[in-house]
RNA sequence: GGGCGGCUAGCUCAGCGGUAGAGCGUCUCGUUUACACCGAGAGGGUCGGGGGUUCGAUCCCCUCGCCGCCCACCA
């Protein structure tokens, strides 16, 4: 017998760990099965599992059920990431507020040893969380980014590109952050809209005033650079500064003599269209500076403080603390001519909250405009689509805008740089110390301080986890893998740097296809943040609802385009989803419905049985195609429809008469269709609720044929749409209109539970009222009334009504508001009229018939024709009633 | 400044050429031998505004208006 509700905290890590042991994460090692891979996004090693992960995970896992299924030897490979700069910053911060000496004082290798123990604490915590979401990955291939393996293949990425000259060290303007004190590259910068101010400062011109102008008028929002002024631009063609071009200006407080140049770069239209050239702190002063050959002053240490040749009093102060000095000393001197409060977009990096500064460093820089070439190729000749399809014009945006990416991070984190250098300037780029030795000579050399972009390893994942550079059998059989879920906002960071570096080293798409799932909101719609206090804990919802019901959810709610709010009211409905399947297992086991061994479905005779077993088929049909156009939505919605509406709501209650019937071949039958009903809703909901679907299977393995091994190892259904009987579901269908109408007259004439009249068969089409009659038992049970039959007319003093265009008799005048169904028929009538005068002037129409489709016309004249029988029926009906009361 | 989404029932969203659907919420009824984590029923929408194409538009085109996101070097 089994338990009132499916309890999830004890059914789910018991099957989960059974599941496990039993190997069934692993794809079949039957040679002739076609391989299906999905790599997963790999998440933090010291992460926690959030809403977006649980989302995107649980989709990964529904597709990897799905084909494991169809007898694909299905492989998910997980993983996590090192995540340099988010790990570093968490060790950090612990070693702050447990009062410790920060990692520069501690020494690179105490304190990576400090990051390992950490990873080795919290390391699994993700992993197990993903365990309990059900994810069904291959945990005996489960790597790290900064594992053995995987850090050869980054030394060996890296050595390559420098080879071929895609990789190179070079000199120039990186976006600095000064908390970190690391370069970090463009996407890590985030820009940010904030109101702020715009001062207009007067450089006095040297020599003779020109026009009797004197000065020259810049405007800027960072005063404090100013004291690393290299000139001053204006437009050559601004008649305004035209005169002034080669003269030369005093640059105040650092009373330095800087030229006024002409460039194409100043907006005439903008401030007061004199620009301060700061080469060294503003990339697009850089770019002027270099044009113009000015020296490039840097005014600021890794901190962001004052340095270099400045005015003595600056030197060592904060950013902030140099631009109120500045703009006192600017305003005492009388040159502060204007302040203008304005909206300043402001760049922060993304990790650390802090504004960055552009910063002049040696960095290490991936040629990423030549990667990415064949990259959007790929992408322009269809080897690797996006889902939905419109991802590709952000993709294709980005890419053909892209700039050098810098790789190189002053971090310790990560994967060290293996370049070495000598005394003399001589850069050896090897796999290994002693190969670059080797190349060194004699000359004592040192390796680089940094270590690499985590992106840049995590670029290589799809075919560095298959064993690359080894040609491993894996990587034969499995690369490129088939899928790849993710969502939107690492396109950039993650999609488009594997497919550079897969097409690069292996010379295929890493994925051929790449699912992007939408961002999970609050319920208001508000981006979930740990500072908002809305952060929704998914582990939280397993806990209250199980992982099915949250799993559900997530699938249900995933066509959504871009964003998903999640409302905990839904997962609750899907939890009683799961016990309303758990019921019916429950129904079908008390009714003795046992499945039978070599049941054929196509065999059954009754109608009911006839007709679910066609329903089965489309559901089935209908779950495969969704499945494989990764449509998980309509799966999911199409599976709770059936599931609940069809077989519970319908086939269940049209089975009830036969089940509580007399023994014999109908019963049978019918017993043996409901449980192999119940089969095949377990095995299609499977991949979007493993849990329950596996505790049922096993419960009800019972008395039927022996059930081979899980559920989860279970062969996908293949339900030929030919079992779908037309006959059956039009008569069904019909039978359960009748039903639906009479219940729903019935209320409307408040006719009371208690009373129990008889219902009669007056009138119709034939054939509809043969089906009425075979299921005249049937349909009295479920309209409660004492018995359906045929008579040829109305009897004295019965009330008739219509449905579905046969009209049926309550021969109960006491129980019915004789007035108020004279309304109700009567309100029905000038409905009809309605829709009898629009079909008549539809088809009336000469250009409506020359021009529509054959069978939308057909459509509508059957419509008419249905509406014109109706009408008929309703005024016999009212007349009848009026001749009653 | 570019680009991309969204605007459909009170809420969250499907539908995307033939006069509107679901779930939740609301209201009414219900001790029907699977299920109250249930069942039956009802109410509720000029499908953001305005044009256009079409026999016909929520659906296609144009335009405007909000809302959101991404990218961009504007001082």
């Amino acid at each position: 017998m089994l338990d009132k509700t499916f309890d999830p905290k004890s059914a789910e890590p018991r099957l989960y760990a059974a599941w496990e042991a039993s190997g069934a994460f692993q794809p079949t090692d039957n040679p002739a099965a076609e391989p299906f891979s999905i790599v997963i996004p790999p998440p933090n090693v010291t992460g926690n599992l959030h809403i977006g992960h649980a989302l995107n995970n649980t989709l990964q896992d529904v597709l990897i059920r799905f084909q494991r299924m169809r007898g694909k030897a299905a492989l998910w490979l997980p993983g996590t990431d090192h995540a340099g700069i988010a790990t570093q910053m968490v060790v950090e911060r612990q070693l702050a507020a447990a009062g410790n000496i920060g990692r520069r004082d501690m020494g690179r290798e105490a304190f990576v040893a400090k990051v390992w123990e950490w990873k080795a604490e919290s390391g699994d915590q993700i992993v197990q969380q993903l365990r309990r979401l059900g994810a069904s990955c291959d945990w005996s291939r489960e790597r790290f980014t900064l594992d053995e393996g995987l850090s050869a293949a980054v030394r060996k990425v890296f050595v390559q590109l420098y080879k071929q000259g895609l990789l190179y060290r070079d000199k120039r303007l990186v976006n600095w952050d000064p908390q970190f004190q690391t370069a970090i590259s463009d996407l890590e910068v985030e820009t940010r809209e904030e109101p702020g101010k715009m001062w207009w400062f007067a450089y006095p011109l040297e020599g003779e005033p020109i026009d009797g102008v004197s000065e020259i008028v810049i405007a800027t929002t960072r005063p404090e650079t100013m004291l690393g002024d290299g000139a001053v631009a204006v437009h050559p063609d601004d008649e305004r500064y035209k005169k002034f071009v080669g003269r030369m200006v005093r640059l105040p407080i650092a009373d330095r003599l800087i030229p006024i140049i002409a460039d194409e770069y100043p907006d005439p239209e903008k401030g007061s269209g004199a620009v301060k050239i700061t080469g060294a702190h503003d990339f697009n002063d850089f770019q002027v500076a270099v044009r113009h050959n000015l020296s490039l002053l840097s005014i600021m240490d890794e901190q962001a403080r004052m340095a270099g040749p400045i005015p003595e009093r600056y030197l060592g102060k904060p950013r902030e603390e140099a631009r109120k000095m500045v703009l006192e000393e600017i305003e005492a001197l009388g040159l502060l001519r204007d302040i203008e409060e304005k909206l300043i977009a402001r760049p922060y990096g993304d990790r650390s909250g802090v504004i960055i500064e552009p910063f002049l460093t040696d960095q290490w820089y991936v040629d990423a405009k030549t990667l990415a070439q064949p990259a959007i190729k790929a992408v322009e000749q269809g080897d690797m689509v996006f889902e939905p399809r419109n991802w590709e014009k952000t993709y294709f945006e980005w890419m053909r805008n892209i700039e050098p990416w810098c790789v190189s991070r002053q971090l310790w984190w990560g994967h060290r740089i293996p370049a070495w250098y000598d005394d003399d300037g001589g850069v050896y780029v090897e796999e290994t110390e002693e190969a670059a030795q080797a190349a060194a000579g004699n000359k004592s050399i040192r390796q680089d301080e940094d270590v690499l972009d985590t992106w840049f390893s995590s670029g290589l994942w799809p075919f560095s986890t298959m064993g690359w550079p080894e040609n491993t059998e894996d990587l034969k059989r499995f690369y490129p893998t088939n899928t790849l879920v993710t969502s939107f906002d690492i396109i950039f960071f993650w999609v488009a740097r594997m497919m550079m570096m897969g097409l690069h080293f292996t010379g295929e798409v890493p994925f051929k296809r790449v699912f992007i799932n939408a961002l999970v909101r609050d319920a208001k719609g508000q981006k979930m943040s740990k500072s908002k206090g809305n952060v929704v804990d998914p582990l939280g919802l397993v806990d209250k609802y199980g992982a099915d019901a949250l799993r559900f959810t997530l699938t249900a709610m995933s066509g959504q385009a871009r964003d998903i709010k999640l409302a905990e009211q839904r997962i609750e409905g899907y939890r009683n989803f799961g016990t309303k399947l758990w019921n019916v297992a429950n129904f079908c086991q008390r009714n003795g419905c046992v499945r039978v061994a070599g049941y054929d479905p196509a065999a059954a005779t009754q109608q009911v049985n006839r007709w679910i077993v066609g329903e089965t088929a489309k559901t089935a049909e209908l779950v495969t195609k969704a499945l494989e156009a990764a449509a998980f939505d309509e799966a999911a919605n199409g599976l709770y429809r059936f599931i609940w509406n069809t077989v519970c709501d319908w086939y269940v209650e049209l089975a009830k008469p036969i089940l509580n019937g007399p023994d014999g071949a109908a019963k049978d039958e019918t017993r043996a269709t409901v449980a192999w009903v119940l089969d095949q809703c377990l095995v299609l909901l499977h991949p979007v609720m493993p849990f329950i679907t596996e505790e049922l299977w096993a419960q009800t393995a019972e008395g039927g044929p022996d059930r081979e091994g899980f559920l989860m190892s279970t062969a996908w259904p293949e339900l030929p749409l030919s079992l779908v009987d037309t006959v059956a579901e039009r008569e069904i269908g019909l039978v359960i209109d009748a039903i639906t109408e009479g219940r729903s007259v019935r209320q409307g004439l408040n006719v009371p539970a208690s009373a129990k009249p008889a219902l009669l068969v007056i009138e119709g089409a034939d054939w509809q009222l043969s089906t009425l009659d075979a299921n005249a038992a049937l349909v009295a049970q479920l309209l409660r009334v004492s018995e359906v039959r045929r008579e040829p007319a109305v009897p004295e003093g019965a009330i008739p009504f219509v449905v579905n265009g046969a009209t049926l008799a309550l021969p109960v005048a006491e129980f019915i508001d004789l007035a108020a169904e004279k309304a109700r028929l009567a309100k029905e009538l000038a409905g009809l009229d309605k829709e009898i005068a629009r079909f008549n002037g539809k088809l009336g129409n000469p250009e409506f018939v020359a021009k529509a489709p054959e069978a939308v016309i057909e459509e509508n004249r059957e419509k008419l024709a249905e509406a014109e029988t109706a009408k008929s029926k309703l005024e016999s009906a009212l007349a009848r009633l009026a001749a009653v009361g």
